[in-house]
DNA sequence: CTGCCTGCAAACTCTTTGCACGAAT
DNA sequence: ATTCGTGCAAAGAGTTTGCAGGCAG
């Protein structure tokens, strides 16, 4: 999905919701979409007042569930009482997180059979599936062969 | 495991890394060994005052690294920005966790392939497996159909 | 103009920590 | 006796919320 093609998006799902466009929300979509790699919602709120300073941490949490409600952003929980984001930029892909445990990299990995879990769970207990979550946590191997991580790279 | 052999086995974590055995630290483990379904920190705080009134909160915060660490314990995520807890009684079967969205009530279904994902990520990225997580979000579907939810039952 | 949105700061939830007392070895 | 463990309460991290003023529609 392409960044105008996302913040259309973003725009219409806060129109047909009766939210109002503003620069704030338009600004923190620009500094979220722009991501290459996980962030948090204090990194977002740097990266939106580095486009527009009058952006406030408030703004951000308010409009983190409106980016994740309208597919444009997909949360990720790694356990570790901090949430973190990601462009959303292959919605359809089923995904799954490494998390290296030396240096907190997060990698995504396709799980393209992740969803046989879904149909188990609905046939078995009577549920219907609505997301999904498979994670890994892994330890380095350079770093304990040569004493550097080296998927340190981002963070 | 039977209760009296995990029994052993706190104790026997305990002593080998130095801890005491207190009192308080038994009825913590007591409280937590004794539950069927998963709880939280609190939820234990309140199971081990039962047994043990003299129990603080911070011990029980204190208390849970060893319990988890030693294997008597499961800790389980579910982005929910609180954890939830389970005796291990079979630290051998890979588990998945199916919450539901509706009652919040955590279902624990075997996923006996998931390491298969610990294989193709130690190949692909040079990491070693050491936990892994998959879990299913889903709704209810006799809420929907009835309005209530027959699972709903403990929390 | 109207009412949703905003920034600010205080409140909130869950967890961790400093301190002096108390108990296990 | 030592040394670790404990309860208490305050601090900490991340997130949410009440309020008065501001801007989109």
């Amino acid at each position: 999905m392409s960044t105008d093609a996302a913040r259309d998006k973003f725009r219409t799902h806060l129109s047909a919701h009766g939210l109002r466009v503003t620069n704030q929300r338009m600004a923190i979509f620009d500094a979220a979409f722009g991501q290459t790699e996980h962030f948090t919602a204090e990194d977002l709120l740097a990266y939106a007042r580095a486009i527009d300073d009058s952006v406030s941490r408030a703004t951000v949490y308010r409009t983190l569930p409106h980016l994740t409600g309208s597919g444009v952003l997909r949360e990720v929980d790694i356990g570790k009482n901090l949430k973190y984001y990601l462009p959303n930029r292959d919605s359809s892909a089923q995904v799954a997180q490494v998390i290296c445990v030396d240096c907190d990299k997060i990698f995504e990995i396709s799980a393209p059979f992740m969803s046989w879990y879904g149909n188990t769970v609905s046939t078995k207990l009577g549920l219907t599936p609505v997301t999904q979550r498979l994670q890994v946590s892994a330890s380095c191997d350079s770093l304990k062969a040569t004493g550097v991580c080296k998927h340190r790279a981002s963070a």
